[in-house]
DNA sequence: TCCACTTGGTAAAGAATCTTGACTAAACAT
DNA sequence: ATGTTTAGTCAAGATTCTTTACCAAGTGGA
């Protein structure tokens, strides 16, 4: 082993060194990247083909009764016209519909097709795949109390920057 | 306490909610998201304008005695063009350069100007200060654990897909 | 009731950023 | 010497977000 040339001072004194060491950030960008290219390749395997990566937003901001643009857009926090393009896709791929919302003429709600609740099921699988396959390398306590973490760090950043 | 309405069933048998329990990919996204957001804003206040995101992967891949484009894009796992039209920005914007590779008449070595090293500077105290703040709420100890066995699954992850 | 304002949604254009395909020049290998 | 690999660039296209501009329907007073 060579000496390490770091010991000889504090290595969060480095900006390079602590640039890495703290950047959190990235390690979350890449595992998000990872975790997608992963699920992507196996829902397509399973014939969801034209799904892309921005949709998954909408699955996971929609639920079973279904909701309005304005609604989901707030909850996946992005632009309603953003949100309305992702819904024209995955219409048009016939995931999902719109139907007027009774209460409000100018809403409309969004919500599953069959084909859509089919293809949760699917990506439920995938997912829960995934994870497990994360909980064997870590154990599955880790990993939820893990999850668990993040999940309250995203609570806090999300809180404040609603400030 | 209410009941929970889910106690009569297995909440992992539902599909919407499997998904949503065991997304642990949409939780890295939207930390990943938020990070860079407020990194970004931070820095954009300290006279760091025109840096767009996509420029993080540089600096996180590019050390103390620069490299080349090539292995610049390895790191990143990312193609060679894009990390060109990442390095061409940068260099336009003044935080690296490119040096011819004594060793190799084809090849430029990416390097930090003296603005890329004081930027290196600034961005290692903001990342440093995000972690400081995560810290806060979940503990020095918990927070550099969490960090290591996310990059742990990384690891994995990486060294799978290129099986 | 009429009017100003807000709200749900759409349309179009532009910006950021990645990929793929094609190409040049230098290096390497047999 | 020549065929193949490697470093880098150029150009085109795809994805996906934002901003600006609108319209139509609801809402809350004067």
């Amino acid at each position: 082993m060579a000496v390490d040339v770091s010991l000889s001072h504090d290595p969060a004194a480095d900006p390079l060194v602590a640039f890495r060491r703290f950047h959190i950030g990235l390690l979350f960008q890449e595992l998000s990247r990872d975790f997608e290219r992963r699920a992507r390749a196996t829902l397509q395997a399973r014939g969801h083909a034209g799904l892309q990566p921005s949709h998954q937003v909408v699955f996971a901001s929609l639920g079973r009764h279904g909701a309005r643009l304005t609604e989901l857009a707030d909850r996946a926090a992005m632009s309603k016209q953003a949100m309305g393009q992702r819904v024209d896709d995955l219409e048009r791929l016939g995931y999902v519909e719109r139907v007027p919302d009774p209460a409000d003429r100018r809403a409309k709600i969004v919500r599953f097709t069959r084909k859509g609740s089919a293809f949760m099921n699917d990506a439920a699988e995938v997912v829960s795949r995934i994870w497990q396959d994360y909980a064997e390398q870590l154990g599955e306590q880790e990993l939820a109390q893990l999850q668990e973490r993040l999940g309250s760090l995203l609570l806090r950043t999300r809180s404040e920057s609603r400030k």
